[in-house]
DNA sequence: ATTTAACCTGAAGTCAGGTATAGGTTAAAA
DNA sequence: TTTTAACCTATACCTGACTTCAGGTTAAAT
């Protein structure tokens, strides 16, 4: 059993943080001895969960079902697989558009090299694709998707 | 010249929004007609450059700072290449997260097919990395670095 | 026995990035 | 000409995820 300071230095949260999550469900049936929070086993496994999820981009609200899942047994594993698997989609999403992203920003890179060693915008105004280094062009036409 | 209801249906963008953008200053000097904003091909180049800066992650007021130096003409210009260079890592390092953000989320779905198949997380419980299939060990390391 | 540290609650505050509302002006269409 | 649509401002409100504050209790150390 861990007090809510243990947690906090070992899970390196707030202590208001690990309130607020109580607060919004996150541990369900968490066991309280004179009024103060005790975290057993159970709730650093959730913890670690919980982490998890909010890496995925997961709201609080979504997690709270999760984890009130997880208190009903193997009964939930399907919802539980199922919830996950739309976050992995999620995830992946994310990454293709973040990607995209990265090409969007590498031919802005580009541009500004170029009118650095221009002194101006001029060639880079009248540039057409034919015209850009290959990679670029790729980039550009990627990111502009 | 555009109006502001013109740019909202071209960016699909709430015209609400627009107003909030010129109220934060990422349109400096627009002009007004008798009131009015008055929307130019600069403003159209500088909404697609705040659009790809929102993407990349960027804050308004870095933004607001950003479209600043572009009033400033190529005395900025390094300045400007610096800003999307550290962006650029940014967009690298969120990628880089995302996809250990993606191999934890895949041990997990990985963990309740087979705790579905099992009925139960036994086996999974006193499960070691040499008994996991080769790809989810690996994902499970990468997701737990 | 008392002080101090760590815990508790409820309510209010914070921050970013908007969105909504109320009340008023401009300009285009009928 | 009058109505209606699109514009304007200022201010208030919203959401999510916390954080801070005020005031009070518990438990550990001296």
């Amino acid at each position: 059993m861990y007090t809510i300071g243990q947690i906090s230095s070992m899970f390196h949260l707030p202590v208001s943080t690990l309130r607020y999550y109580d607060k919004e469900g996150l541990f369900p049936n968490m066991e309280r001895r004179s009024g103060i929070r005790a975290f057993s086993e159970k709730e650093v496994e959730a913890l670690h969960m919980i982490e998890c999820l909010k890496k995925t981009g997961m709201e609080i609200r979504d997690i709270k079902e999760f984890m009130l899942w997880c208190q009903q047994g193997p009964a939930t594993y399907e919802k539980r697989r199922n919830m996950l698997l739309q976050q992995k989609k999620a995830v992946e999403a994310e990454i293709r558009r973040m990607n995209q992203v990265l090409d969007m920003v590498t031919y802005k890179c580009w541009y500004y090299e170029q009118a650095i060693a221009d002194g101006n915008e001029e060639r880079l105004q009248s540039m057409t694709l034919d015209k850009m280094p290959e990679n670029i062009r790729h980039a550009y036409e990627n990111g502009h998707k």
